[in-house]
DNA sequence: GAAACGCTTCGGCCCCCGCCGAATGTTCCA
DNA sequence: TGGAACATTCGGCGGGGGCCGAAGCGTTTC
């Protein structure tokens, strides 16, 4: 009847700080290889090894053996929102050092979840977005508007190489700092490119963290009004 | 770093199998005494109410004082919905039980995994027919080449056949002893067919390991370079 | 009151597992 | 053909935490 010893098993994974942070490091949707995942956990190489063995035992990483490296990503998009879930959930807790303050200041103002655009950032942008009637929203969901998907190609948004992919292509990612939906899947990822294709977002280095450019978001504001 | 200490309290609680089976049973919403959680759960009163603790610490649950005992009930609907995630992403994973696979050396040598090759020779094999060109890897799956399928026929699989089938032509399955990708899905299956046809391995009774011929496993070696 | 019930706290046991350093493979480069 | 870079396996250590039984405290019932 229960689904608890599924659970456990995931959450197990993801309970332990050091495997959490290497994920973290991957939210971007990057492969990185062992030795960096290592050094951001702050553990020697062959224990980041035995963690990077379970997460992929565990579906939760994928592994691209490289020449002479092994490049670890995320298994899927669902790992990432997984992710998200659990900070939404534990994201009462409080902040004591100065330090992760003012880095969890900057991924509250803009990041990337996974592939797509995600923050306070993210979340006006999909807001512009609705209130364009670019998307529609639909209990949970959202809908390209025909007059929208115009709208989004002159955005410079690759909205037919997001159609030609398999996952799904619209759909509502709730924000785990703002409480409210984001654009994801396919179209979000596509708009996450066009942002930093456009110069409107930078990544920061070693970061889900995003720049916001003065000058591409006043012109973004410009365009969607 | 992003909100990987977040992740990790939340994660840390759900991941003990005792802690999980009373949230699993307080899925329903409603309040249940410690008594019964502790029942449920398959451990001694004293166990569950330190567990009961951590969890109305941890926000995933809040307790109503009653008369003469105390009722737990999820904190809330998110939690309820975490759970749902996790049990989303627990379950996607293939049956393919590591833990009873036991660790024989005859089954990483060479095993069938559901219907198609695994272990060392099955990721051998998918590795050769990569470096050949028959097969190119994307993003987690293989897709079939022109030259490739020519070149799989005259090793006598049976391409067409597969293809007719309705389920997924060439994926990727993660090997767990090589912790690898090798071919799975309709095209995978008939390979494997087309492996004992030829005899390059033959089934052990009652038991998913394979046997490797020498003479097959050369010839095989010579084809493939 | 005293006994029964429900839950929690405390002390102690033990196993799991995260951690490291050293050794081993594998690949690339002089 | 060595050596360097990268990753993994192995052996062993140590701490955290899950577990229980006994004891403590509040509430209900006789």
């Amino acid at each position: 009847m229960g689904h608890a010893p599924v659970v456990t098993d995931v959450a197990a994974l993801l309970g332990d700080p050091s495997r959490a942070a290497m994920l973290d490091a991957l939210m971007d949707g990057e492969a990185r290889p062992a030795g960096e995942l290592a050094r951001r956990a702050g553990v020697a190489p062959s224990t980041a090894s035995e963690h990077l063995m379970r997460l992929v035992e565990g579906r939760l990483l994928v592994v691209e053996p490289r020449e002479r490296e092994r490049r670890y990503r995320l298994a899927s998009a669902d790992v990432a929102e997984l992710l998200e879930a659990l900070s939404r959930l534990g994201s009462e807790a409080p902040v004591n050092s100065l330090r992760a303050a003012g880095r969890t200041e900057a991924l509250r103002a803009a990041r990337t979840c996974y592939d797509h655009l995600a923050g306070r950032f993210g979340v006006a942008v999909t807001e512009a977005l609705v209130a364009r009637d670019v998307l529609d929203i639909r209990d949970g969901s959202f809908e390209l508007t025909d007059d929208g998907e115009v709208f989004l190609v002159d955005l410079g948004v690759d909205v037919a190489g997001a159609r030609a992919h398999k996952r799904v292509f619209a759909r509502a990612c709730l924000d785990w700092s703002e409480r409210r939906p984001h654009l994801a899947g396919a179209l979000g990822a596509a708009l996450a490119d066009a942002a930093l294709d456009q110069g409107w977002v930078r990544r920061r280095p070693n970061d889900r963290a995003l720049r916001v450019i003065p000058k591409g978001a006043a012109e973004l504001r410009e365009l969607l009004g």
